[in-house]
DNA sequence: CGCACCGGGTTCCTATAGGATTTGTGACAT
DNA sequence: ATGTCACAAATCCTATAGGAACCCGGTGCG
């Protein structure tokens, strides 16, 4: 509650208005998966369902647009983006290894000591996390890992690669929901990750891209074997 | 234009809502400079000047605030981004060091018949450009250049490498205009263009990708020597 | 049976109004 | 002169209303 703290002090801090709330509660949905791939998502319904009126709403959906995650027809409204096809996620694939090696390079060198510690409790977290079969269960996976990279991406310390990721990243965490991808193989991920976590803490940004590189295809080999058919 | 041809069929097919027009106005009055950095938008304002509502206006800057072309305050409103800083550029020229060799590499074996004919106008447009000192006059060489990066992100053919680089060409884009320099060594840069054309004519993908990361980095060097101050 | 037509309901889109917040200005006290 | 306060104007933000477009049945006709 950043009001009770703002109220106290005199001067509000939060200053956010209905259409950043909104945006917020459309983006865990779409991540939560209350939202199905393709679903319309109606800005008068919506705006019953969160209690506001259709006009943060239409606000909060135009800037959610231009993030992939919704799309627009003009006349007809928005839906949510269909699921990922094979060639899709091909496509996320070959741009997460144009772009995140890269990150580990540039991060190698510019990580702070914070960073670095982020980065080993996100590891931390990815190994104590539960594995069971519901989704519930694997959420707080998927976050830790969606946590690691998008670590990696900020201390890159370059707003526009940093922008650029994170396009990327919340495509990919769409995917990891909608693809039909459980967790394979976390044992093996892991492991990934920590190399790229011990060459970055190593200072070899030669090897930090090597390793992110290694990962990020190793993900791509995991994800094509579990979903051969289309 | 799809209008007519939509008329004469009964059912229009350009389907633009008002939302959209402001939209476009506003980004060309960024690119043209009209709107200079630093400067407010006024919501109830821009509504005035355009002769509709705010509702649509409030719409159209939600979208652009994602492209970071406008920034927001809550409660405050939006103002044109702020002029580049010389870290900023360097962040920029970073960034496209990423992506640009990437999508050269991947056009070149990728690239349709039509994308080369038009990669081979954009550069015959920049060749017939003219070089005056005014704005308007080399208007159309800016125009050219982007064409061709713009033209070589899409043949890549991956969606999420081209929303990258839209990102960053609508930034490099604005930095040409404020970043207070002109066109320098026309003929270089022009011959660079030509180098890229070639490789990618020639099919031969680390060329087209060593020859882009060259101008790039070229490209940098111009701008960094010609505005050392800051 | 297929297809054009046509209401009714839903949804989108835009304008408008008014409350909330910020900004600018000027008087006043220190 | 400087800082503070109050007040007015401008601006943002949200809700609401109504016209326009779309979707979906049903009906009638070939």
């Amino acid at each position: 509650m950043p009001d009770a703290s703002a109220a106290r002090a005199g001067f509000p801090v939060s200053r956010q208005v209905l259409a950043d709330h909104v945006y917020e509660a459309l983006l865990e949905w779409l991540m939560d998966g209350r939202l199905e791939p393709g679903a319309a998502v109606s800005i008068d319904g919506m705006a019953r369902e969160l209690d506001v009126s259709p006009t943060p709403v239409r606000e909060a959906l135009a800037r959610l647009e231009h993030t992939g995650m919704v799309r627009r027809v003009a006349l007809k409204g928005y839906r949510v983006a269909p699921v990922f096809t094979r060639e899709d996620f091909a496509e996320l694939m070959e741009a997460r290894l144009s772009i995140e090696p890269v990150n580990a390079r540039l991060a190698c060198s510019r990580m702070t000591a914070e960073g670095l510690e982020s980065l080993k409790q996100a590891v931390e977290d990815l190994r104590n996390a539960p594995r069971g079969g519901s989704f519930a269960e694997y959420r707080s996976y998927l976050e830790a890992d969606e946590r690691f990279h998008q670590i990696i991406a900020a201390q890159a310390k370059n707003q526009f690669l940093l922008t650029a990721y994170n396009t990327l990243g919340g495509q990919i965490q769409r995917f990891r929901l909608f693809g039909g991808v459980g967790i394979t193989d976390a044992e093996q991920a892991i492991a990934e990750h920590q190399a790229v976590l011990d060459a970055l803490a190593s200072g070899d940004p030669e090897t930090a891209a090597a390793m992110m590189t290694e990962h990020v295809q190793k993900v791509r080999g995991r994800a094509m074997a579990d979903a051969p058919a289309e």
